[in-house]
DNA sequence: TTGCTTTTATGAATTGTTTCAATCATTGGC
DNA sequence: GCCAATGATTGAAACAATTCATAAAAGCAA
């Protein structure tokens, strides 16, 4: 590969010369100017990323940091994140860690070591982002938390607004006629967990409904999961009508678990998921979610980075998208004898369809 | 951070000793070698991977080019090959082409400025990879092409048996009756999507059945693309009684249109897929499919990336991972009017209509 | 101790850029 | 035509590693 000496040499001018007309760095007069770009072309001549990252103490890498890629809720983050940085002349490293924060330590260390312009990072379980965050932040390199944040995080993030998500999705369960809700939330310690878990909360308290605490519980986010908690749920009594996931894949366990226990969805009992993955559409029956965009988090993540690199100095951006209600058809009126609460008495043949008011 | 020549420095020793010591490169002496270690550990020192590189003509990243992290099938390919480059020390560049060749070759040129270890592409549509290939491979850098070649691709692969994969589900079909098969096939220039429908016309032809042109449909691998091919198959006459699709995403596409089109799956229509992408699990009906591993389609790529870089000069190596057949409910015998092939007699009343009543 | 060989250690050169101080050229005012 | 001011160009240093020729040290025999 030709080198920036060649180019010089070609050029008939000197090694300076080459970098001012490449970076805009100073005024060069046209007629060199143009011999060099001439000598670029004939060439075939690209700068060496490795020389330049070396002497300017920075790449143009963008490493990102997530739980696992082949978590159907990542790629579109990714790929969001991707098209940003593309689009800007930045690559992305990408690193998986297992929600496993020893692992997210040592891609911590080591993508130091390649100066990258920036990190996007979903935190794992029990990060400790914090401190590395803080020495990477030293150095010049951004670092932006999306999806989830690790305890005391200060710095800039992007997240979902998942309390209201789940507010809205449980204030609709309840509208249409539900008293006795469940839930299976996420790991607690997580954050989005946690939100999700408060917006429920706080429409079934508005509701002025009780919730005793067995009918709320936390799993993984994962299939597995919310199959054997939705199993227990569904064996408690009075059984709840509705139950509110803390992800689609906890949804779709707990899907699986509502047929293998000889019941049916939606019309015994009701389900609703979180982010409206792909699947969502496809699954029997398909699955009401709250919708969150996951390419956006990429996007508004990566430009956030992008400013910060631009020379933006502001204070901390805490970033929050907004959700939306996706109403299929696993979600219907509870069955008739808990219309109005468990202890009346059935009413033959009065229930009223799904008030599909102020729903967005 | 702190640099070779402070460890030298704090050692006590030359640059070159420390150099030595990390590399093994030359012999040390015991005495010394201790020293330079415990000022590493003591420094946290980190050798920059950008100067080691520059140095080497060579980095520890590998690039990897896929069409979309966004397509269910991928995610688990780069999770392979990142599980595999990251326990031997190396990271991931993670480019995604939306099958643009151009796009493609933007990233194949930038790529060469950071003198990754290797790339594992998965080729774009009419890819040109071939010539750019050559040219890294003279710079020393190993190429694996995985899930589909290029024109005239001569160097490493791993592709999964495509040809036999749709070989065994067609055969299947034939067995349990089926006479009148369609296909729904990708981009016929991919070689994953030929292979794919010649496994298909093979069973077909051993069966000694006649195929017609318009039996077999040609259209991006995706939802939509599926969608208006079956559309089109279930208006011929006589209509298909199995659908073979090249791969999940078709069929998930096909199996909408079945249900628009007022027929069933599979008492009317059979569909089988190819990929066993997680979603054909949860489907209505859940999808047969020809399973292929993704995962180790990344693993092995990588795997043979390792073993050039650690100077295997041997013949270009083309591996084929077997497939497998994953049966569910969306694969039945057909209806019994065409169990002894379309030219008899339909027997009354036998054939379900159009019956648009429990269609979901 | 001397001389010879073998093993270790060193320092300079090298990799391909950017950047800065210094030099050279050009222009305009008088 | 001279001088100052401005603008363009240059060359060397720096970035952090590896590597190679060379020097120093060690080991050994006489």
């Amino acid at each position: 590969m030709a080198n920036m000496k060649d180019i010089a040499r070609i050029a008939g001018v000197s090694l300076g010369t080459v970098s001012h007309v490449l970076n805009n760095s100073a005024g060069v007069r046209e007629s060199m100017r143009k011999r060099v770009l001439e000598a670029v072309q004939a060439a075939g001549y690209q700068p060496s990323q490795l020389a330049r990252g070396l002497r300017r103490d920075k790449t143009n890498m963008i490493g990102m940091i997530i739980p696992d890629i082949t978590n159907p809720f990542f790629p579109a983050v990714v790929r969001g994140a991707e098209d940003v940085a593309f689009s800007n002349g930045y690559r992305l490293i990408l690193c998986n860690t297992d929600n496993d924060h020893s692992k997210e330590l040592v891609h911590l260390n080591e993508l130091r070591t390649y100066l990258p312009a920036g990190l996007i990072v979903i935190p794992s379980n029990f990060s400790d982002l914090t401190a590395q965050a803080e020495s990477y932040r030293r150095a010049g390199t951004g670092v932006v938390c999306i999806d989830r944040l690790p305890k005391n995080w200060s710095g800039d993030s992007v997240t979902a607004n998942n309390e209201e998500g789940a507010y809205n999705a449980t204030r609709y369960l309840l509208q249409i006629g539900h008293t006795e809700l469940a839930a299976i939330t996420g790991p607690l310690h997580l954050t989005n967990a946690k939100e999700r878990l408060g917006g429920f909360k706080r429409a079934v308290r508005e509701a002025k409904f009780h919730l005793a605490p067995e009918y709320v519980q936390e799993t993984t986010f994962d299939k597995q999961g919310g199959h054997a908690k939705a199993l227990i749920l569904l064996r408690l009594i009075p059984r709840p009508t509705a139950i509110f996931a803390g992800n689609d894949m906890i949804a779709l366990g707990a899907l699986i678990a509502i047929r293998e226990a000889g019941l049916r969805c939606p019309e015994d009992v009701s389900l609703m998921g979180f982010d409206d993955l792909d699947l969502a559409e496809t699954t029997n029956p398909a699955l009401s979610s709250v919708s969150q965009s996951g390419y956006q988090l990429g996007t508004a993540a990566a430009r956030i980075l992008l400013d910060r690199l631009e020379g933006d100095k502001g204070p901390a951006k805490h970033l929050v998208l907004e959700t939306s209600l996706k109403l299929r058809h696993s979600v219907a009126p509870p069955p008739d004898g808990f219309r109005l609460g468990p202890t009346l008495k059935r009413r033959r043949g009065t229930r009223p369809g799904p008030a599909k008011s102020d729903v967005r």
